[in-house]
DNA sequence: CGCATGAAATGGAAGCGAAG
DNA sequence: CTTCGCTTCCATTTCATGCG
């Protein structure tokens, strides 16, 4: 974003005027080059609010499309019209990704304000195009209105925002806490430490907003650490979750991941997102090939996820392997039991059988419904579902994770193979479990070392800016003294 | 429950810059 | 200078939340 600066007219017509009070004024600024001084005020951001405003450089086709194919990824947020806390939050987080991604594929000169303005300016525009072609299709017939076609960029526009209308519609009765949804937005995207105090993402240009209010995405402070702490959860092990410190452990009966495993419906959005924090590793190595493992280990069993994190967090691998291998062993006739309870509620919502079937596999699914109305809408999401697969145990759910990439994982073996009298096998992929898990924990410990460096040096930076921000001012203190 | 306040969305006006 | 496309900002509306 090109810095505003005072034209050689503006900075003239301030000079006269210094110029005079310094004659008035000849003995405190004898000596002082009053021009440089002036230039230099004049164009401190302090005097920003007292600028005319510049515009910036113009969107291109590139920057819209990219911005319209971010907007699509999450478009049942983004384009939601619900104003409730929790919907916000998610909303202010997508948006804070969406700028990210943009900041990183085009550079840092949109803020995010820029960002959300523009995709209201390419929706209202599309709408006004749109709206005036079809007038004119319908008043002079297709030649006529030919003439002035709307670029194939305003159909796609167009198209989306219809879909997106259908799909919050089919939403808007239903009272979905999104609170605690993933977006998909977050798929393959890491947080950048930085990006709360980078000072590029600050509206320099906003003429009439102070200097002290210069962080132009309007996203208050504690949502921002929320936002981070809930995705660094969903990437990192949710050790608030498994280790009780949070509160998503006492989640409410509705909640996705219950306790006994029976999960509600779940958008197209959340279950992209749901099968990357699988496919990432949430709890896991070795990604998706986890997945069945996931499953079992942790939705029937969330007491043996919690000892067995409780070790991973104090290095104790193989015990927290052998803690949640008996654990789950423990909980296996109740896990039969639940997956008969699952059964009934299938039976009972048999249009959201794929969608139950899909937050089985997903324990990262942090969907949080309210209890009434919730399965309103649902017709409209199951189109847009992977495939359905028939209602089943969870041990055969595993089984089919298990076979769909040909593998056998420890983990699937651990969970189901609790009757099998091959106790060498057993060990044996006891042993790969905890090998993985073992890796896994080094490569997060890696992760979280470099993310509080990250941050120590954040914290450093903003100490410097508040040293150097109270310097300024006893020196402006100073001078201001200097006259009286 | 009603009121005050704050935040976000939105329409439209004003301003900017390039092209003719 | 005018026009046009675009950006920015303001005023208004709508809704959520907090408080008495």
């Amino acid at each position: 974003m090109v810095n505003k600066q005072y034209s050689a007219t503006d900075l003239e017509a301030f000079m006269k005027i210094a110029a005079n009070w310094q004659n008035s004024n000849h003995n405190l600024l004898e000596g002082v080059d009053i021009k440089t001084e002036m230039t230099q005020y004049m164009n401190s951001p302090s005097m920003n609010m007292y600028k005319k405003r510049e515009r910036t450089q113009n969107w291109n086709h590139q920057e819209k499309k990219y911005l319209l194919d971010l907007c699509r990824k999450d478009m049942r947020i983004i384009e939601n019209k619900r104003l409730d806390a929790g919907l916000t939050a998610v909303k202010n987080k997508a948006w804070k990704i969406i700028h990210q991604k943009f900041s990183n594929q085009f550079g840092t000169d949109r803020t995010c304000n820029r960002l959300k303005e523009q995709w209201r300016r390419m929706k209202a525009c599309t709408r006004n195009e749109i709206l005036d072609y079809n007038n004119r299709l319908a008043r002079f017939g297709a030649e006529v209105a030919d003439r002035k076609k709307p670029s194939p960029f305003t159909f796609e526009v167009w198209d989306f925002m219809q879909e997106a209308k259908k799909a919050c519609k089919s939403e808007a009765l239903d009272g979905i806490d999104y609170s605690k949804i993933p977006l998909a937005l977050e798929e393959g995207f890491e947080y950048r430490e930085d990006y709360k105090f980078n000072p590029e993402d600050h509206d320099m240009d906003d003429s009439r907003t102070p200097p002290q209010e210069l962080c132009d995405v309007d996203i208050k402070e504690e949502e921002n650490n929320e936002t981070f702490n809930e995705t660094f959860n969903h990437h990192h092990l949710n050790q608030s979750d498994i280790l009780g410190s949070g509160e998503r452990l006492s989640v409410s009966p509705n909640h996705s991941i219950s306790r006994n495993g029976i999960h509600e419906a779940e958008s197209p959005a959340t279950i992209s997102t749901s099968n990357v924090l699988d496919s990432s590793g949430a709890y896991m190595a070795g990604g998706g090939d986890m997945s069945g493992f996931q499953a079992n280990f942790n939705m029937n069993n969330i007491s043996a996820t919690l000892e067995a994190l409780n070790a991973l967090r104090s290095g104790q691998f193989p015990s927290a392997a052998a803690a949640a291998a008996a654990a789950i062993h423990q909980h296996q006739a109740q896990a039969q039991a639940q997956v008969a309870m699952h059964h009934q509620h299938n039976n009972n919502n048999n249009n959201n059988n794929n969608e139950d079937d899909e937050d089985s596999m997903k324990p990262q699914s942090k969907r949080q419904r309210t209890s009434s109305g919730s399965m309103l809408g649902s017709e409209d999401q199951a189109p847009v579902l992977a495939p359905s697969v028939p209602a089943s145990s969870d041990s055969q759910a595993l089984e089919r994770s298990g076979s769909s990439n040909g593998l056998t994982m420890p983990g699937t073996a651990v969970s189901t193979n609790a009757n099998s009298s091959s106790s060498n096998n057993n060990n044996f992929e006891l042993r790969m479990f905890m090998e993985m898990q073992s890796k896994e924990h080094m490569m997060r410990m890696k992760i979280l070392e470099v993310q509080l460096q990250a941050a120590k040096h954040s914290r450093d930076l903003v100490e410097i800016n508040k040293t150097l921000a109270l310097q300024k001012l006893q020196l402006e203190l100073a001078s201001k003294r200097l006259p009286s």
